[in-house]
DNA sequence: AACTATTTATAAGA
DNA sequence: TTCTTATAAATAGTT
């Protein structure tokens, strides 16, 4: 609705997804408030994000509009079950459970012959849908890794070089100076190969600085 | 809040607050469908006017929403009695269902950005596999859908050349011994009008095979 | 999280 | 109620 406007579907981003409902929860559940304030309303307001995560608003109690609305729609509509309330719950987690029990396998390639063509054609769209967005992140995934990759080698090349210096001029010293075995000799190797995996290998950080 | 911004405080002529009760209540209703939509969450808004009319909308049913809603506040407000056997149940019936309801979503290429580079290859595969057999089970069902297709078209040509047969018959009889009218041959000929559209063209099949 | 160019919502008037 | 219009509010894309 701004910069472009935007078409009402569900935005392929999850990123952007996901800033997108928080900017317009807060603008509905404002609207709500609003409403109720100005036109002396009652409102009950409840979002489920995508993930399962829960808000909601109103302007008394979400429990009490709800009682409301089952007096109102008790007295208009089809009348409900008077008793069973927690086995409502029940039967109707279960046949969610069963329902994405079924998705699932049928997503997975399963359970296919009780469809007909156009779900079969549906099922082959969606799952396409699914792989493609698979192979994207996955690629995402592997560049940034290489890249990373390349980052790290770079700072341990260039550590290896400041080190490669330090032995060079190290020996240099002995050299011209004093005979003292090989013992510092191998600190010296020891210290570059400890140094390499202590710092930049597993904290990712340049050597020189 | 336009011509002059507004205080947010109940309206007090009453002809006023029915026309912003109107025009506010459709831009709430529009506002919480665009929501659903866009970020793919499950909205239920329920509205009392000031005279008890119910509007309500919901993404999928308000009834559902409660449901879940109630079952939420169960399962992560006030903790629940320890002894009771159809809470372990439902405990455990709810954890299957959040955990069926992430996979279904990153088989469809959703909620992707937990996984490692393992967890997306195995994904993938996975996702691969699902499509495999989905396309092979819809081949096997273009196959024989084809094939009974065929089947019917010879059976419908059979039946056709028969009644052909008849139309001769009847037409040789009636030229060699009375004149009957015209009411018998337009019957068949309707007939075998309807059988070919029905079938062939129809589904874009060749008539003949 | 803040900014801002636009779109959208809407108060007031007709 | 419905339309118009001037203006406030919301927000998509960007930083």
């Amino acid at each position: 609705m701004v910069r472009q406007k935007i078409q009402i579907k569900k935005i392929d981003n999850l990123t952007a997804r996901q800033v997108t409902f928080s900017k317009r929860r807060k603008g509905l559940l404002k609207k709500a408030q609003e409403l109720s304030t100005l036109c002396d309303a009652e409102i009950a307001l409840i979002i489920f994000s995508a993930t399962g995560k829960l808000f909601d608003y109103s302007s008394s109690s979400v429990r009490k509009l709800i009682e409301r609305y089952n007096q109102h729609s008790e007295s208009c509509g089809i009348l409900c079950q008077p008793s069973e309330r927690g086995n409502g719950d029940h039967a109707m987690l279960n046949k969610e459970l069963v329902d994405k029990t079924l998705e699932l396998r049928q997503l997975k390639g399963e359970d296919l012959q009780g469809l007909c063509l156009d779900d079969l054609m549906k099922l082959e769209k969606m799952v396409e849908g699914g792989l493609s967005r698979v192979v994207k992140t996955k690629s995402e995934r592997l560049i940034k890794d290489i890249s990373t990759l390349k980052k790290k080698e770079s700072e341990l090349r260039e550590e290896n070089a400041w080190l490669k210096q330090q032995v060079a001029d190290s020996e240099g010293r002995r050299n011209g100076i004093i005979e003292r075995g090989s013992s510092s000799d191998q600190s010296v190797l020891c210290h570059r190969d400890k140094s390499s995996s202590d710092t930049s290998l597993k904290l990712g950080l340049p050597f020189s600085s």
